[in-house]
DNA sequence: ATGACTCGCAACGCGAGA
C-alpha cells in the first residue's frame, strides 16, 4: 500500500518535531506540506532525512511556503503553478515520487470577500483547474493535495450561518473546486466516507474541544489513482498535540 | 475559572490565518 499525507503544519520550524513523530505513527510514504512560513535555508532538512524522508521544497519569508516529503526518491520537480509568471508567492509544489505525480497545494484564503485577496483566490483556482486539466493527459497516477481552502458544502463546516460570509464557502469557492471534480479527479475522503461534519481543521482556542472546524484539507486523485483507492482517513491525533497545527492530517492509502 | 489563539517580524503591536 501507497499511504499519502497532507498537512498544514503552521510552521515547520515549530512543528519538525510534530511532523517527526507523527511520520514515525501513521508510516506514510509521502508527506504533502503547506504553510512552512520560512525561507528554504531555514527548513530543517537534517532532522526530516533523519525521520528517513528526502524532501523538496519552495518557500519565502513569513508566509506561505510548501514541500514535498518522501521515502522514495523525488524527481521532475515543478514549484510554481502555471499561468502568472508574476505570482511570487509559494503555494504550489509538484513532483514524481513512488510512480504518482504528487503536488502540494496551499490555496489561497481569500479574505475577505469583495477584496483584491479574493479575486486572487479565484484566479489562483482557475490556473490550477488549467494545469490539472493538463495533468491528466499523463493519464498516469496524480494527487493534488493541500489546504484547498475551501469547504465543499454545508457539512463540511460546523456553523454554515457563521461562516456565510466567508470566503471559505462562498458559491464561487465552491464552483470553482467543485469544477476541478469535474474534470474527473476524486476527493478521497468524500469518496469513502458518509458522515457529516468531519473536520480537518480547527481555530486556536476552544475549537478543537468544542469540534468546531471546518473540512478544508483534501486530495485530488486522478482517475488512474481513484482506482486504486483503498481507503482515506483524517487522523485527529496531531491535533491534539501541545503546541499543535490549526490543521490535521489527512490520508489517503493507494493499492500497489 | 470569570476566559483563554498562534505564527513571524530588526516586532515590543500588527498583519495574516480561516
Amino acid at each position: 500500500m501507497l499511504r499519502i499525507a497532507t498537512w498544514n503544519v503552521n510552521s515547520i520550524k515549530q512543528r519538525a518535531g510534530h511532523v517527526v513523530e507523527w511520520a514515525k505513527r501513521a508510516e506514510p510514504d509521502v508527506i504533502l506540506l503547506q504553510e512552512l512560513k520560512t525561507t528554504a535555508d531555514a527548513f530543517p532538512l537534517m532532522e526530516i532525512q533523519a525521520a528517513g524522508y528526502t524532501a523538496e521544497f519552495v518557500g519565502q519569508k513569513s508566509y506561505n511556503g510548501v514541500a514535498i516529503l518522501s521515502r522514495d526518491t523525488i524527481s521532475d520537480v515543478r514549484t510554481a503553478l502555471p499561468g502568472d509568471d508574476s505570482d511570487e508567492q509559494a503555494r504550489y509544489i509538484e513532483a514524481t515520487t513512488c510512480g504518482v505525480r504528487v503536488a502540494s497545494i496551499y490555496l489561497p484564503n481569500g479574505n475577505p470577500v469583495g477584496t483584491e485577496k479574493f479575486r486572487y483566490k479565484l484566479d489562483w483556482m482557475r490556473r490550477l483547474r488549467a494545469h490539472a486539466e493538463d495533468l491528466l493527459r499523463r493519464e498516469q497516477p496524480v494527487v493534488l493535495g493541500g489546504d484547498y481552502n475551501c469547504a465543499p458544502a454545508d457539512e463540511d463546516v460546523y456553523d454554515p450561518d457563521a461562516m456565510a460570509d466567508d470566503a471559505l464557502v462562498q458559491p464561487e469557492t465552491r464552483k470553482a473546486f467543485r469544477a476541478l471534480l469535474h474534470l474527473g479527479y476524486t476527493e478521497a475522503w468524500g469518496a469513502t466516507h458518509s458522515e457529516r461534519h468531519v473536520y480537518s481543521y480547527w481555530d486556536y482556542g476552544a475549537a478543537f474541544r468544542n469540534d468546531d472546524g471546518l473540512r478544508i484539507d483534501h486530495l485530488l486523485l486522478s482517475p488512474q489513482a481513484a482506482d486504486r483507492l483503498e481507503k482515506a482517513e483524517i487522523d485527529t491525533t496531531p491535533r491534539a498535540w501541545e503546541k499543535a497545527a490549526d490543521h490535521t492530517t489527512v490520508v489517503c492509502e493507494l493499492r500497489p
